[in-house]
DNA sequence: TTATTTGATTGAAACGTTTCATTTGTTATA
DNA sequence: TATAACAAATGAAACGTTTCAATCAAATAA
């Protein structure tokens, strides 16, 4: 069929350059905007352009002028609002910086972040986001380690030199959503964590700081951790109903449940409605991330509320600072959190207080 | 700094070559599997490539070869659910064909509409993935009349020549939503609709087909429309309790509404019960669409299940064949929905039946 | 007038691949 | 033995830009 093997532009430079009668470098000069070529040139340019519908070829200015104005980003799970909000941040900040970008979606396969950023590096971006990935730093590290290229991670903190990250205070969270609990009475508290590092045998980044966070504020009431009390989630939906299921062989149940994330806490509401229980009345609880859906169910979800648009606002910033070669030392930000308090946790004020 | 200058790669194909001892077009040919190379040569060629730690440089062979192995997916609103879990499947799916995604989320707004678009075009990507945009005809009109890509349009359909298009079947959605309420007996139904095109002030693509929909089933109960019972929504959150006030006005009041997506049908859920009534019991509501989120609230949501991965695939397979030059008919797809029947329309089985 | 500076424009090299006509070497055929 | 056929490898052109040293023309200074 003869419809699509036209993929080579009708015009270039040299066409129009031609139909313009000026040289080639003049006609570059004229779409870079160089001050020095004259109002007679520059107009005829721009004509023969027209005629031509001349379009420039990203691919060849590329390739001599060895910068690409494209950056590549590497998502955990594009269909998690959390994360799903903060692309929509990127690409809009990229846009008004003049970046293209490269998209893939991890899906926390090891083989697709490989691919991934080797693709990512083969295309020439001149950096690389990285949203949630959370993987084997040396995984990264065999990738990256000859790379010379801006490298910013947001919710995924990695020690690798030149790396920038970003990311919410999971500690802080952790521990004001249990602070939260503790100062309403409850006990005892349980918490649905997130994900083991299958290698390393102990959680991984976020979920490692939202727990650590929750082991500090029970410390800090002098209340002591029980390890029964605790379930490994895995920051998906289900994993809710799992801990419910889990909790309710415990004895005593648990009074109050801190969620390491809101899809795991909504799903448990609705396990522990099911199962006959009340939010908040029998069991508390309370989530961590609010996505949107937090708002609107019923008990609406008390929940810590990370600082989304900022990550994306401010990932974008650094990046540009990189390429404009401002700073040398790789930023480890950490942004606050704050408790947004809805109904999940209610008002009860038991014996602890 | 130093840090970020040296982005050209250490290694060309040329020092590859010249370190195995053979010529460029011989070590070419072992990246590209062709297959005359002998076994001696291309062990040395990978064992220099190894050494220099060897990326190819996709800019040049993309010049020089006339295809990009890219494409470009042009995103509504990357924030909506439904979206973003096409979008993940579109990522997997060009991920295991081996092509890279250019992304971008226009929010609807037409200035980067243009932009993103052109930019695809200039990085020459092989093919177009439009999701869910929904802009006036010529607009695309303009910028695509003289490119000869595959383009394919998930839920939006134009009557572009050589433009794909794949879209759940709005029109059935809208249909069997309805009909569901009035089989329930309920009556009157009320509808929030989708936004209208302020060009045309005639609805949106896809809020049109489920309004059709909706008036077919009532024509086809021999119930008459009355306008007055229905209320332009934008496809966004907060419609649904814009709605609700809309429709608290009337008298008498509706006793079940269909809402054009699961957002605005949860925000109205919202709103109805802050006034003091029930879903279903004073109300009914049906959605569009059956985001995550529909399942879990409480009642949860009856709603259309449009079939999201189906479309993903479908687009990656349409765009490979026609990358591959197959079949030179435009193909328009509109595939089936089904209703999920949850808790939010109830059991009644008033006069009307 | 001549030399110098300035500004506008040119032309060709370069970017790192792929492609392909050509060359070289080997094996089969007559 | 000479020739044809085949396989393996080469080398240079080409892809469409940007870059930059060189050129040319005009304006200014001496």
């Amino acid at each position: 069929m003869k419809r699509f093997n036209q993929i080579r532009s009708m015009s270039n430079l040299k066409e129009v350059a031609k139909k313009a009668g000026v040289s080639v470098g003049t006609a570059s000069a004229v779409f870079n905007g160089k001050n020095w070529v004259s109002n007679d040139l520059r107009l005829r340019v721009l004509k023969a352009a027209k005629e031509f519908n001349y379009r420039p070829n990203r691919i060849a200015r590329n390739l001599r002028s060895n910068t690409t104005n494209t950056i590549g980003v590497l998502v955990t799970n594009i269909n998690s609002p959390f994360f799903s909000q903060i692309m929509k941040v990127l690409s809009y900040e990229c846009h008004k910086n003049g970046l293209n970008l490269f998209f893939s979606d991890t899906n926390c396969d090891e083989n697709i972040i490989i691919k991934s950023l080797n693709d990512f590096l083969e295309h020439k971006v001149d950096g690389i986001i990285l949203l949630g990935i959370d993987t084997r730093e040396q995984l990264l590290r065999d990738i990256l380690f000859d790379v010379e290229l801006p490298i910013i991670s947001i919710e995924g903190n990695y020690s690798i030199e030149n790396m920038d990250y970003i990311q919410a205070d999971a500690f802080q969270g952790g521990y004001i959503a249990t602070k939260h609990l503790l100062e309403l009475g409850y006990y005892p508290i349980s918490i649905i964590t997130g994900p083991l590092n299958p290698e390393e045998k102990i959680l991984r980044k976020n979920g490692w700081g939202r727990f650590k966070g929750y082991l500090k504020a029970l410390e800090d009431k002098g209340v002591v951790y029980n390890p029964e009390y605790s379930y490994k989630g895995n920051f998906l939906f289900d994993d809710g109903v799992k801990a419910i299921e889990y909790f309710l062989t415990l004895n005593p149940l648990p009074r109050a449940i801190f969620a390491s994330n809101d899809m795991m806490a909504i799903n448990a509401m609705q396990a522990i409605k099911e199962k006959g229980l009340r939010v908040p009345e029998d069991i508390a609880i309370v989530g961590f991330d609010d996505i949107p859906a937090a708002s609107f169910i019923s008990p609406a979800l008390t929940t810590v509320r990370l600082p989304q648009k900022l990550l994306g606002n401010l990932a974008v910033d650094i990046l540009m600072s990189r390429l404009q070669g401002k700073s040398a030392i790789p930023l480890r930000k950490v942004l606050p959190v704050e408790i947004v308090v809805r109904e999940s946790c209610g008002l009860y004020l038991g014996e602890k207080r």
